[in-house]
DNA sequence: CTGAAAGCGCTAACAA
DNA sequence: TTGTTAGCGCTTTCAG
């Protein structure tokens, strides 16, 4: 009654023929015949034969596993993105392995050796914001294994990274409530040493500056964004006068709890003010009304973090020059931020 | 230049003792001298070793890697317990693999067949919603690995599996809302075929019954349940006269579209109308008012799931008796369903 | 088209 | 306390 799993050797045994003919049957091989393949993979099922994936992995040198390490997995981005990534890697055969650093710098590192343990034939990393040394990200290379970046990349990096436009992004956001026809864009940016950040803030200065338009600092406001912080500053915006006409949040929560603000005030958006944000977490579509957002690409993002993966993995040979990839952030508008002019005969009804 | 990884081989003869000494001393086994010890790490950490995982699990049978197999990873829901399986998971020294079926039973069955070959020790299971035949939920067992269902279950099934009380859940909301005052409580459902819909019902019929109220079957909304099919369902209601004092969804996105609807009419939550539902996701503390749920308990769920899988691992003689645990719902309580009275010198202010 | 034999890197009896 | 030896299950030359 004690039942063993079905070896190639237990199989090889019953057919009366060798484990390498059984071995190439089941891998299809081109010279083994037909009718030893039918033997053998008749008998396989009926005996549930399951490869053993460690045994395989060693003698072949191959695992085909890819690692992943992402901060965490919470939240709305980073499982978006490993959803994609499973995807990706799935059909192009591969298996994935996935480890969280939870933002810390010493479970990264962890993580990175433990990928490498499984050995794991290529590894994609977000990196952790509590990252100063960045030299766990090194080992891999040194043992032939590609590492390749996404999302979140160390200051001047020699790996591959794929990345969002951030700069871009900003830029269309406030060239887009320009020209919607709001003039005065207050904008809410988190720490500004973080690089997304400071590369949004100055893709929406650059804009202001490409319309014409004065950056009014006044207008700017620094904090670690969430609801209640982006409730505070709505807040004091309201008390500048003239008031801002339309706000940019560098992250949605923050819009969010800008909005709930205006209509605390009894301000309408977004005939009295336009809001739109970074990020694109689901809620933004619950929002009433709607959110004017950046879509981040959570899933292009993955599949190219795969394909540029998949791609070093298979030229192991060649010189290994690490590609910046950098993905068109899309902007996708909502009622949020839909210029007075195209809402006037709803504004007549109210 | 060519850089190999170093082996357990290539220290024994650099430091000249059996490989059999490093591997002991690395493992920190009892019986090696603490000098022999000292001289095999540092070496180790100077080449940088790194244990190859696959040779090792093939001989001792033992990959110490749990799989985890969920319908997606999008959402709020499935994430959150992922991540709370591999923290659990990773106290306890294990690796996670994790594989998504998208909801497919085809998928799933090749997943399971997937993680078997990775050789885990163990399977982690939230059933896809499309699986009828659940035949191949039996094959892990009969190669003696265990599985544990969480959150999705076979129905008769005879595995072990965590799940959340809903009938629980439906009855606490409910007794909530009465708690609170409201009498006229309008119900939102999903399909009733689905187990924990129809259990959710039933614990909001029976808490209307323990506390004597009669249940109005004109309250109760039937829809597969999303934001649209919430605003459909309040509209609906709308025109009930008397119309119901409090709304109970059995998702949160149909009761933001409810809170919508509402804010449209001008009625006030939760003056006028209070609000409920189940789930809980981020935005249900973003929306205005924060919308009163039942936590899902994603934490909980994940940790004891771990526990009950590693707990079956380790007792591999005992007759796997298939344990069944229930957590219980908490019941959060925000504004949305905070009765008048409490809010009564709010109302007069407004 | 198939078989024989070696060995991937590690661990665990057993022996010393 | 350490060494010797064998082998986990598979793949892959090399030889028929």
């Amino acid at each position: 009654m004690s039942y063993r799993r079905a070896s190639i050797i237990d199989l090889a045994k019953a057919l009366n023929v060798a484990p390498s003919t059984v071995s190439r049957a089941l891998a299809d091989h081109k010279d083994i015949s037909e009718v030893t393949k039918q033997r053998v993979t008749q008998l396989a099922k009926e005996w549930e034969y399951q490869p053993n994936h460690l045994a395989a992995g060693l003698r072949s040198g191959r695992s085909g596993i890819l690692g992943v390490l992402v901060p965490h997995l919470t939240g709305y981005f980073y499982p978006e993105v490993v959803h994609s990534i499973t995807s990706e890697a799935a059909k192009a055969g591969w298996h994935v392995m996935i480890c969280e650093s939870n933002e810390d710098e010493k479970q990264e590192a962890k993580s990175i050796a433990l990928l490498l343990n499984a050995q794991v034939e290529g590894i994609l990393v977000a990196m952790a914001q509590a990252t100063r040394n960045t030299q766990h990200f090194d080992s891999p290379h040194r043992q032939h294994i590609p590492l390749v970046f996404f999302d979140r990349v160390p200051p001047k990096t020699t790996h591959s990274a794929v990345l969002l436009d951030d700069y871009r992004g900003g830029y269309n956001l406030t060239a887009h409530l320009l020209e919607q026809g709001y003039r005065r864009i207050a904008y809410l940016t988190g720490p500004l040493h973080v690089n997304s950040y400071a590369n949004r803030y100055q893709g929406y200065c650059d804009a202001l500056a490409h319309y014409g338009m004065p950056v009014d600092e006044a207008l700017t406001y620094q904090a670690d964004l969430n609801l209640s912080t982006g409730r505070a500053a709505m807040a004091d915006l309201l008390l500048h006068s003239p008031r801002p006409d339309a706000v940019l949040a560098a992250k949605d929560t923050a819009a969010v709890g800008a909005m709930q603000v205006l209509q605390e005030h009894s301000l309408r958006v977004p005939q009295d003010v336009a809001v739109a944000s970074f990020s694109h977490d689901t809620f933004t579509t619950l929002a009433a009304p709607t959110l004017t957002n950046i879509d981040h690409q959570c899933a292009a993002l993955g599949r190219t973090a795969v394909r540029l993966l998949l791609e070093q993995i298979s030229t192991p040979t060649s010189p290994q020059v690490a590609r910046q990839v950098i993905l068109s952030p899309m902007l996708v508008v909502r009622a949020s931020s839909l210029a007075q002019k195209h809402l006037a005969p709803l504004v007549e009804v109210s």
